[in-house]
DNA sequence: GTCTATATTCCGATAGAC
DNA sequence: GTCTATCGGAATATAGAC
């Protein structure tokens, strides 16, 4: 059963224990025991916890990651993959809990090697559809801003959530997958809406 | 000199170590070393790790957001207010290193306990006022929601910010904070000038 | 490929002298 | 209020049997 591939589940596992508490938090014994083998075990795999973090991390983000590439390379109009994207990226913000622990650690805790993996695997495709989308009279500047701005907005959705109910008014569905989603579709659609006015 | 209060010496230099490093990965040997004191004097003026890691953010940021309690409190058209607290609050997240990197490990990181400090300390009044001006004709899930964009968009470009070197087109000077404030405010602007068109 | 056993270093925390 | 000294345990990592 998991004899097959100990390897895998290592890989799983730690992910999941990474995103969770965080790199330093989580020993070789924690993983190993959760995955239900030795410590020396991890060491037969992976050369020691750095690699074990990086590939982990690597692993999970080319998987959970490789959709958006399919999803970008659709047919139809940009505006609609512009939607298809917006969709996809949210639901996985705020439904797969290790995708964005993992990604807010990367990004947060990550170095210059690591961070040119993530922009590679993750955003660098994004971030080329909608600066195309993003204003078509304006300036490079201005688009890469306007780029930064819409996936900050699903970021910082995702990284708010756990503050909203314990603000006033907050409720938790107010985190629920379609509600942002459609929040920030109707945003996208008066943004390009009006600046299609202003030409 | 630093012999008056070993104290806020310990709290000052703890959060800076566990800002860039991450709580569990800052020994309280590391902490006393940094200071220039013994580890065992660290347990003379707090409890333990726990105790210390609570006070120093609590500490911290009760001191960086005072100005914040005041800027709300102006004179001045609600939209005047709303400009101020854009501009301090980028200006803190790109320039504050420790400021931006200890809310985002609280908001990852934090127990129901922290979140719930957190709240109070930094983000209640903030929302408050955002969430009044954000649309007076829209529901007051639609209100919340549009708060938690606009927040979550600052909070997006800060985190964000590291990527950017590592993202074809991406120059430093986007993560500046007098260019993030004007792209914001600008958005801001034409949101609500449009806003009072629907009307 | 997985284990037992262990080396070495580092951790949080305490006792007690000054 | 700060120190020296140290305890008990947990950390990463390795050697070598099976």
């Amino acid at each position: 059963m998991q004899v097959a591939d100990t390897r895998a589940a290592i890989l799983e596992t730690s992910a999941q224990l990474y995103a969770d508490l965080g790199y330093s938090a989580v020993s070789m014994r924690d993983v190993a025991t959760k995955v239900g083998v030795t410590p020396a075990n991890l060491y037969h795999h992976f050369k020691g916890k750095d690699e074990l973090i990086r590939e982990a991390v690597g692993h999970f983000f080319a998987e959970k990651t490789a959709p958006i590439a399919d999803l970008l390379e659709s047919q139809g109009k940009d505006v609609d993959r512009l939607n298809l994207f917006v969709e996809y990226f949210v639901r996985l913000l705020t439904e797969d809990r290790v995708f964005f622990r993992l990604l807010v650690r990367e990004l947060v805790d990550g170095d210059e090697k690591r961070l040119d993996d993530l922009a590679r695997s993750v955003l660098e495709r994004p971030f080329h559809l909608i600066s195309t989308l993003a204003g078509p009279g304006r300036s490079e500047d201005e688009r890469l801003l306007s780029t930064v701005s819409i996936i900050g907005t699903m970021l910082g959705h995702a990284l708010l959530a756990p503050l909203l109910p314990h603000l006033p008014g907050g409720r938790p569905d107010h985190s629920d997958a379609s509600v942002i989603t459609g929040h920030i579709s109707a945003a996208l659609r008066r943004a390009f809406h009006s600046s299609a006015k202003e030409k």
